[in-house]
DNA sequence: GCCTGTGAACCTTTTCACAGCA
DNA sequence: TGCTGTGAAAAGGTTCACAGGC
């Protein structure tokens, strides 16, 4: 799995169970639709597509928030994985690289609906600079620093060419940011205490290739 | 020591080994184009963001194909990789879902650059179907099954709203497709012997909050 | 001397199994 | 009775350290 970052004094979260809270959280959310009050560890284990125990033993790093022979109270549990996701405020996130998918990320309303607030896109190419993008107009990549400072981005999206990732990964840790999703395929070194995840489409599907290769000569679930 | 008693190529590779043979196949591609014939664990490991011994261990999987005091022949490497990886032939893809990010897929040259090909398209909106989408129509999601069997589809690419995923996916399985990107916000269900990879944005980014909003003072040396 | 290949140690994550409590 | 919370066991993954061939 991918590490992602410095933890803190308090309760040590396993990386695992933290990759895991945001699904939880979707979950709790669609149950919370549905108008249900109580939810036990089977039921949300089918739902993220887990082990009960998994699950139990995820939400046991939070706290003991459940109830013996009822389940977990949804209102409540939703609360306190929101807090502990952080997502209780607003976070301002700068998309660098408004090629295919810059764009299709700042249109992309499941950001802007869980509190990841597009305050900048930028871009190497002149002629796109000025653009306006969802109400956005795009910045130049030489003011990268100057803008995440003003508009205090505190996540970076990196959806440029490989080549260039690694530069601007640069820039946006020389202006403070501390977290970076990177969708450009290549890996990127960053200082400790700086998060990166990586989402890589062509991975993913090599990976996808491996399994559908191998399945002849042994069945097998990635 | 794991020896199974059956032939040749029944050599099993853990998960975790296998989603980092992409990284060494994009760092041995590019070591290629730099000319250069020879590459160390050392140099493979630093590349893919990796430890040394992970890259030796990763690669003793495949077998023994380095020389000891020397290195591995990159293009014998990229070679036995490709092969495991099942990237000497194309792999036929169909995307479904043709909003901002299926279009961007589509467009994505990394996806065709690596011998995946996207042979349809496939949206629920009527007033999509019919549209031209970089030279191909784009079909009814009624038609799925039928798409999928008379142009050998093998991968399918979920990018739908989450509430058509799961139904997607059925009708991908039940037209044979054994290996699905799913990058709808949704856990998705499929009987054993189909794989499903999973790509999920708001995910990526509560997971980069966790960590920042638990990262204790914000203080880089510089 | 150099760098691979790999058992063994170590660490993380998952699963089991059951005590504990509403 | 029913379901959580959690030690303990099992499985999986990573790193160490050094033997072994070039």
């Amino acid at each position: 799995m991918q590490r992602a970052g410095t933890s803190s004094n308090a309760r040590k979260i396993p990386g695992a169970a933290v990759a895991r809270l945001p699904i939880y959280y979707r979950a709790l959310v669609e149950i919370t639709d549905d108008g249900v009050e109580t939810v036990s560890s089977e039921r949300l284990a089918t739902m993220a597509g887990v082990n009960a125990a998994q699950v139990r033993k995820d939400l046991s790093y939070l706290g003991s928030y459940g109830t013996r022979g009822v389940g977990y109270e949804v209102a409540f549990l939703l609360d306190r994985i929101s807090r502990e996701l952080g997502l209780t405020h607003d976070w301002p996130v700068a998309i660098v690289g408004v090629g295919n998918l810059g764009h299709a990320l700042a249109n992309y309303a499941g950001l802007t609906d869980r509190g990841f607030r597009v305050l900048a896109l930028v871009d190497a190419d002149p002629a796109k600079v000025g653009m306006r993008v969802n109400d956005l107009a795009v910045g130049a990549l030489a003011d990268l620093g100057e803008i995440v400072r003003t508009r205090g981005i505190t996540i970076g999206i990196i959806a440029t060419p490989a080549s260039a990732a690694q530069d601007v990964a640069d820039e946006l840790v020389a202006a403070g940011v501390q977290s970076i999703l990177n969708f450009a395929p290549a890996v990127i070194a960053v200082p400790d205490g700086v998060s990166v995840r990586k989402v890589d489409l062509a991975t993913e599907l090599q990976i996808l290739s491996f399994y559908q290769s191998h399945r002849r000569i042994k069945e097998r679930i990635a």
